[in-house]
DNA sequence: TGCAAATTTGAAATCGCTTTGGGAAAATTA
DNA sequence: TAATTTTCCCAAAGCGATTTCAAATTTGCA
């Protein structure tokens, strides 16, 4: 059943129905009630393509893949901030399309996405410091936000970010408090954004504790389960080993926990932990009383939030850039502990 | 740029250069050349939405995004299912498109999806044992593979799906060589077709090693690492505690190991466990050696699979129903071990 | 009642592509 | 050389919606 099918048997012109079924104000309410009553009964919904080719619009917003190139992993995050995303789509009557797009060809790709007129609008996710998907989509001209941010593009841009430095600058005073000194630092690979300003905020954190920040204690890589255990694992066997970790994820400090107790050592008490937590649904830090000591951001409520940003920004192009900035909560939990006494 | 300026500016018709652009013989190579060229030059491609309108086609394949209704919870699984079905998606010219459907309106929203011409074809995942999608989707008559099987429909789908019940079945009898007896199961929902075939493989192997299923060693719920926990701090809290656990996802499996050495014990040694592993790309087994004995099933690869199948259906309609089972691989780690004497 | 204004409807153009049905030019055959 | 194919290209008709412009009908007011 389509709009010219519709409207002969109704006995009323493609425009009427047309307009009774988008709410135009200048159609007969008693038509427009007739018009919506016989649409549902024969259940027509418009073509998707066919409006899209009248209105310019497509009613789709693009996300890509964010596959890590070096290691083809794709973020334990990407599940729960797309079904976040998703949600508000739903409701505004977008779609999400999704691509992957190589490293190399980004440009084309994006230009290619803009000009087949598949999306009217990005979400782009993972910035690197200076990424350059910032540029090429600025100058394409397509509605971009940015979950996170790139420190060195210098350009307006809209993103949504958490406080990482602010968070993991509180996480570190926090241990130095409990009068931790040797602190270590697990964190996401360093081209990555957020992880630099994750690092800024320790070391800002230290220093502002006078602790001198140790090189040696400092480990970087693609978050897996795997790196915490490894990298926990060859710190405490130093011979000045840490007494509290930092760690960029919840399932990095998975991998830390596994280390610490093969060690034989007991989280909270030999040696504390603190984590970034995603709030992911099926990863839950616990239930009453955290496992972890974490900062804590749902990553689901952020792609709530970009894609009720990205829409008004689709639907009126000639808004300025927005941010917004959440700060993670610091929530306390098992993981630490006073420092140990030597 | 549009075709027709595309063809203004080459001093051919639309119908040439589209046909040059298709790979159309009855165009002069080099004709054809020129166009392609030119095309390049200017970066060309064609609108996605007039082209769809104009062939019937949308190039674009849909995945419904499993949330429990329950708990809302994104399936882990996800970002490394779709990121294999990408892959295949992208080489083949196709989008991948997303929609939320609540438990409710089912049947409505993959109406609506087909009649708007959103898609040519659909996947459905995490199928119930009588999953009414798939009779809804025959009755429209959209392409669709469901990944995993409806074990109560009766009619012919296309499936892939990993041979659960054997997986589990084999692992029971591996237990049960080790001398063990009391094995416990930690199931996904018992709603959810996988987890019944699961459980049918462990009883099925506990009986055939003649060992009486018991009900109070079987639990089934949401697959998160608090589960995993919650169930086995209480089965070890029981008079007559079990030796080995039978898990069904590693998420659940790193609760469990939780609460295995929150008790004390160790695992492998005082208390063995399998768990399925879906070969995350975040979250790996282990790195040499596995730290858990998995029946393992890379979902990724079955996303590869599975988009592979459904653009061979989608490009001939008239192909019968297919479907592949997957034998997962019982991979040996750490986690197991002879039962303990008593 | 008569006339302007407001309300309601419709015909046809448009979006950007594919594809059908010819038709002219070139190549082949008789 | 004439007749027949083949090759190569084009004009125009869709695809299924929206939207512009104009016409028909009602309503409002003097």
């Amino acid at each position: 059943m389509n709009l010219k099918e519709l409207s002969e048997k109704l006995g009323l012109s493609q425009t009427t129905v047309s307009r009774a079924l988008n709410g135009y104000p200048e159609v007969n309410e008693a038509t427009r009630m007739r018009v919506a009553e016989f649409a549902r009964q024969h259940n027509y919904s418009p073509n998707k393509r066919a409006k899209g080719l009248a209105t310019g619009r497509s009613m789709t917003i693009g996300h890509v893949i964010p596959t890590s190139a070096r290691h083809e992993m794709v973020n334990p995050v990407f599940g729960d901030f797309v079904a976040g995303a998703c949600e508000v789509y739903g409701k505004n009557g977008y779609d999400m399309l999704f691509s992957q797009v190589g490293d190399g060809d980004q440009e084309d790709a994006y230009i290619k996405l803009r000009r087949k007129g598949a999306i009217d609008g990005l979400i782009i996710q993972g910035p690197k410091v200076d990424d350059e998907r910032i540029g090429i989509l600025r100058r394409i001209g397509l509605p971009f936000i940015v979950h996170g941010r790139a420190s060195e593009v210098t350009e307006p841009y809209s993103w949504v970010d958490v406080n990482n430095m602010h968070a993991f600058l509180r996480a570190t005073e926090f241990l130095c408090d409990l009068g931790h000194t040797r602190i270590a630092l697990i964190n996401g690979l360093e081209d990555m954004d957020f992880a630099q300003r994750r690092r800024t905020g320790y070391i800002e954190g230290l220093q502002s504790k006078g602790v001198t920040p140790d090189p040696a204690l400092m480990r970087s890589a693609e978050m897996t389960e795997v790196f915490g255990h490894h990298e926990t694992r060859d710190m405490l066997a130093m011979e000045n080993p840490p007494t509290a970790i930092l760690v960029s994820s919840l399932i990095v400090a998975i991998g830390v926990r596994r280390a610490i107790e093969e060690a034989g050592l007991k989280m909270g008490r030999d040696i504390s932990v603190i984590t970034h937590d995603d709030d992911l649904s099926y990863l839950r830090n616990g239930q009453d009383v955290p496992i972890f000591t974490a900062t804590r951001s749902s990553v689901r409520e952020a792609g709530r939030i970009i894609a009720r940003m990205l829409i008004d920004q689709i639907q009126d192009p000639d808004i300025a850039p927005q941010s917004l900035l959440l700060e993670a909560e610091l929530v306390v939990g098992r993981s630490t502990g006073p420092a140990p006494r030597t």
